[in-house]
DNA sequence: TCTCCATAGTCAACTTGTTGAATAAGTGTG
DNA sequence: CACACTTATTCAACAAGTTGACTATGGAGA
């Protein structure tokens, strides 16, 4: 029950089907909020079902026909709701972690390894959130943008993502470079 | 079958029970992995019937019995194991950030305070992690400790959570600053 | 003494999340 | 012209995670 939210938080940036939800999740909302595509579907009918979205089909000649939704009144009123509440702590899954966390029962060069594609995925993510916040700031300064914008929600939690991504290599770096120093350590020793 | 990892690697710290890992997750694994005490026992029993770790009953006077569980040969074989697969994505699920992003919709007076909070809880957390550091380094450098230490594992995720807690705070106070700024434009305007 | 907290779990019910396959039409590549 | 890919969604089965209640004992504080 708590996907929903985060559903619709990301429909407030307009009517969206699931198909568009699935795939641009990963360019709005996913940084903190992860889902598939089934998930997601099934949580669109129940939402439709209890009135919080609508849906609208929408023919299309070339392709399949899809049904878009969009935020109601019951649905705004929810949000607006979710927003007063508690949030609760954030929760974590990273199975990198853990595999750092065992290297030395581990494969240590296996671990190495993964930690630099990690390193380089972020790159990637970083590079993306980058071309995003040029693209929301659109010529403005951020100043400007945070004064006068529609909204400010989107800027902020984009921050919160490229920091996450910037961490997430010097981190990386920092442990690749440790655990260099380790294995010359014992490879002396 | 991942928080399985989770738990091999928290019992190369040494033999636990289920309720020692439950209480401790939080002091070393919860960091990228979190998990409740039903889901360990739980967990920890199909561990059991699987071979991978072993339970010793303890007889205890003054409370309960209890049963601690150790790697077992075929444990330490499956982690390593482990190691050398691909780790998944991390996967985040952080409620706070869903309210940001809905900020504009929703009742910021509340997400500013959630924000404060959670900049606190990071405080609390960051200086526990502190702590545990000194701890493991023992008065040792970092040098000493990655040259030296049976285990380097630990302290690499340490740093890795020390520098998330930081970088939470930073985030936060930047969004409490720009909210501000975007609540005395609205005023202004 | 009564109650709350810590220890050390178990059980059941329920909600979420994951995986894999199926359907169906059009589009691009060699 | 075959094959893979994209759009758009549905279904089923299973695995994992969450919530709440329950048992039992001992120690600390009101």
């Amino acid at each position: 029950m708590a996907l929903r939210n985060a559903v619709m938080a990301a429909l407030l940036d307009g009517a969206a089907s699931g198909y568009d939800l699935a795939k641009n999740f990963d360019a709005s909302v996913a940084n903190f909020w992860m889902a598939t595509p089934q998930q997601l579907y099934r949580e669109l009918d129940r939402m439709e079902a209890e009135g919080l979205i609508g849906a609208v089909v929408v023919e299309q000649e070339k392709r399949p026909n899809k049904r878009v939704f969009s935020l109601t009144a019951a649905g705004h009123r929810a949000l607006h709701e979710y927003t007063e509440r508690l949030p609760r702590p954030a929760a974590m899954r990273d199975e990198l972690l853990v595999q750092v966390q065992a290297v030395d029962a581990g494969n240590a060069e296996a671990v190495r390894a993964s930690v630099a594609e990690r390193i380089t995925w972020a790159r990637g993510k970083l590079a993306r959130y980058e071309r995003l916040r040029l693209r929301l700031l659109d010529g403005r300064t951020e100043d400007e943008h945070i004064a006068r914008a529609e909204r400010v929600g989107p800027y902020l939690t984009l921050m919160g993502g490229i920091a996450l991504e910037e961490e997430n290599i010097r981190w990386g770096e920092r442990v690749l470079a440790l655990l260099d120093r380790r294995a010359a350590s014992v490879g002396e020793a």
